[in-house]
DNA sequence: TGACAATAGGACTGATCAGTCCATAATCAA
DNA sequence: TTGATTATGGACTGATCAGTCCTATTGTCA
């Protein structure tokens, strides 16, 4: 059937090249050269393989989700308690925000910014994909409300939305340049929030 | 001193009108001769008014934030309470999903997502804005603190950020396309992290 | 009337963009 | 060895970009 030469390249890896520059510089910015350059392809390697620059970046988007996804289901898995996960998913985001390198925010979110009022596609990618992280996060506050962790009176729903409404707060005003200081109060005031009246997660 | 041929346009309208374009799109995907169609100028007079589109871009972002400021603080001086300007406001964000042309985010964050990790200028520009309309907030949240209306327990600081933060996070998932049902719950969590254990405001 | 300034419009530059095409090289199966 | 298939790199296309420059016109004031 199939023979010829075979690939020289890992199609994951390339991806993954993609995905950490059209993360570091969003899609228009990014030029096929610097993808090019990153992915280590020929200009026809990348057309051949993944079509055009808008189906590699919907191919880095699936990617991404799918990696972030499954992150969080493992950090969940193995997670004391389900404050703390919440906590130091937080945390996490915060850190973000000590060096430039890392202080790009979500990949999703920044897509959804710049693309998603004019690219149905993309944007379907990246709802999709912004909905199958809430859905961790929704099976999380359902396990922390049975383990009487977080509010039982309010709808999961709400605690889920109100969740990802403060991550993304939070992923901006990490990548518009606030520090590290004023964020941890805000992280605390978060859990505070999910918990109910109990006194916020240490 | 100077004469010649009068200005015919009005550097104020066109000045919005260029906001609208730039807001509407963003930097790099408003072109010369997007700016030259709203703005109802020639390439010349463009030119010689505002330098470059960059230059005019500044002049767009002082704008914007020097326009929100003053709105903004006339609410506040005209609402009957703190609790309800703070809380208008949330609703005023939430309101703008109901159709796409007035779902395109705050300026300034919009800004500060594309542009500020690669300009400088205009990170200082939007970073000046933001501080400013914090300000404002800061001002109202003192106020509120001192009518009772919000939690005198914690530092007013750190009432802000997490304002601003929630602010972010609200106006994210209006452009990412959430429906204004599930936002108005969040906002009243929101409302009720500002104002302690009292009950969320109605 | 003459100096001055702002207008409009178009030609032009140099750069960059995404994407196509082609000749050549490499690797497979038969 | 041959033919099919794929990889590769560079030349090329057509479009668009911001910005410059030039000419000609229109209006205001001294």
């Amino acid at each position: 059937m199939t023979s010829g030469r075979p690939r020289e390249f890992d199609i994951d890896r390339a991806l993954e090249a993609a995905t950490r520059q059209f993360w570091a510089a969003g899609y228009e910015a990014t030029s096929l050269q610097d993808l090019l350059k990153t992915m280590r392809l020929s200009k026809s390697s990348l057309y051949q393989t993944f079509g055009n620059k808008h189906e590699l970046f919907v191919c880095c988007i699936d990617r991404y989700q799918q990696t972030m996804v499954s992150v969080l289901s493992e950090q969940l898995a193995n997670s004391s308690s389900v404050e703390r996960f919440l906590h130091d998913f937080l945390e996490g985001v915060i850190s973000q925000a000590k060096n430039c390198s890392t202080r790009k925010g979500c990949f999703l979110v920044n897509t959804a910014n710049e693309l998603s009022q004019r690219d149905p596609v993309i944007a379907k990618a990246v709802s999709g994909g912004i909905g199958n992280v809430a859905e961790v996060f929704r099976q999380a506050i359902e396990q922390g409300k049975q383990q009487k962790e977080l509010d039982s009176a309010l709808p999961t729903e709400n605690l889920v939305d109100y969740f990802m409404t403060s991550v993304s707060g939070l992923r901006t005003m990490v990548k518009a340049g606030a520090d590290i200081a004023s964020l941890h109060p805000v992280a605390q005031l978060i859990m505070k929030t999910l918990s109910g009246n109990k006194p916020a997660y240490q």
